[in-house]
DNA sequence: TCTGGGGTCCTATGCCTT
DNA sequence: TCTGAAGGCATAGGACCC
């Protein structure tokens, strides 16, 4: 049996422990750069406040209804998030952490166990050792645990939290409650097609043929088929494999024309790349940049464009990897368009101890000298201090967090106070 | 004025090699 | 030397997740 546990509105919960003020009242927590909603409390789901929600149009909503805004604080997150796991894992040795807020548990000879108990008491100690609230959906395949977790957060009252999936009663009646866009897997996409069809619920779906499921929607839709119909297909993936990519991208204040303004930005991702490189110890062989304008202003020149640039040797140098990304910039670049949103993706990685190399080019071993040196004095005197001639010299882009709550377990001065 | 960022996997296509 | 089949690889794009 596999067990999904998901902590409930989560960014907004992390607010929570250490402001019991915000308790009972609508709370959201914004994304990067202040843009939009992306963790409500109940209260503030209650007053129509959707995923998503574009801070600057709900402005009005927000101070009519006294609701408590939050900038994202991602520090605060990620430790509150390892807490949750480790108490998790003192539970079951199979456990896959499948996202920030999120971990499927595998149970394994737990046949004659009382297993909703057995998660009652899981999600007690959660909440009594770290103040975050969980939901718990238990089921023998991946896919019907999230449902079944579905229904333990819609229902509180009933499920207390904890909902098992064990007979085929249980899952058919599940499956016809879930709108097909809820189910996990399925997209804004797939559910519009499905819906044109006359698919509206879980149970519909299961009801198609396998082989149109593969023809149109490939073997994921086809694995999803099989895990709704209670035949497990995902196992635990508990090893969490290396990253494959490291991107850094943002979006602009306002919007940038100017060839020299995008080139310091792309200059400047792509050195941060570099850096998150070597914190791994990877190299990579190819980066790729993009550019886009603004896809809101519908009336203005729209413009989108990438491209792949590969270096002749594997690298993590902030110089190499920066002088192909604004290559590559070059080459995309077109004059004219109001840029909103840019960045950088290093690809093809592999371990700076075990990487391949070039028969006739390589890097200048002196590169690797001149990071360490780098990374040393960043680390010693604060990020930016030394930057490249090509990134913006006089003055350093920084995120607009105007509503940031303190990092109470990860900075020592910033640590909760009790009079 | 103001709409996030960071990932994964799968498939189609074209080119190259065996 | 030519040809077709089949597999490997790179690339682009689509779809999804949190």
């Amino acid at each position: 049996m596999f067990a999904l546990i998901d902590c409930n509105n989560f960014y907004v919960s992390c607010e929570r422990v250490f402001n019991p003020k915000l308790n009972n009242k609508p709370v959201v927590v914004l994304s990067n750069n202040d843009g939009c909603a992306i963790s409500r409390s109940n209260e503030a789901k209650a007053l129509g406040i959707p995923m998503g929600a574009p801070a600057f149009k709900y402005e009005k909503i927000f101070q009519k209804n006294n609701v408590q805004v939050f900038s994202s604080n991602f520090p605060l997150y990620g430790d509150m998030s390892s807490r949750v796991m480790s108490i998790l894992s003192k539970f079951t040795p199979n456990i896959e952490i499948y996202s920030i807020d999120e971990a499927f548990l595998k149970f394994e000879g737990f046949e004659n166990y009382d297993l909703e108990s057995h998660c009652q008491k899981i999600k007690n100690m959660v909440f009594k050792w770290t103040g975050i609230p969980i939901s718990i959906g238990i089921a023998p395949t991946k896919a019907l645990a999230k449902v079944a977790n579905r229904i333990s957060k819609k229902f509180p009252n009933q499920t207390k939290g904890v909902y098992l999936i064990n007979s085929k009663e249980k899952r058919i009646k599940a499956l016809k409650w879930l709108n097909i866009g809820d189910v996990w897997g399925i997209g804004f996409r797939h559910a519009k097609r499905l819906i044109n069809i006359r698919i509206n619920t879980a149970y519909d779906f299961t009801s198609l043929e396998d082989s149109w499921v593969r023809k149109n929607m490939s073997v994921v839709g086809l694995r999803l088929k099989k895990e709704l119909e209670g035949k497990s297909v995902l196992d635990l993936e508990e090893v969490r494999s290396p990253k494959k990519a490291i991107a850094t991208t943002r979006s602009f204040e306002g919007t940038i024309t100017d060839y020299e303004k995008i080139k310091e930005r792309i200059s400047t991702f792509a050195i941060c790349c570099a850096e998150k490189l070597r914190s791994q110890n990877s190299n990579c062989n190819s980066i790729y940049v993009f550019v886009r304008s603004n896809k809101f202003q519908k009336n203005k020149t729209q413009y989108r464009n990438g491209i792949l640039m590969t270096t002749p040797f594997s690298t993590n140098s902030n110089m190499i990897i920066s002088k192909y990304a604004v290559k590559g910039l070059k080459k995309i670049f077109k004059k004219d368009v109001n840029y909103k949103k840019a960045g950088t993706i290093v690809m093809g990685l592999d371990s700076s101890n075990n990487h391949q190399l070039n028969l006739f080019k390589n890097e200048d071993p002196k590169h690797k000298c001149l990071m360490k040196t780098i990374d040393f004095i960043q680390k010693k005197e604060g990020q930016s201090k030394i930057k490249l001639a090509s990134q913006d010299l006089r003055k350093r882009w920084k995120m607009k967090q105007e509503k940031l709550s303190p990092n109470y377990t990860c900075k020592v001065d910033e640590i909760i106070k009790v009079k």
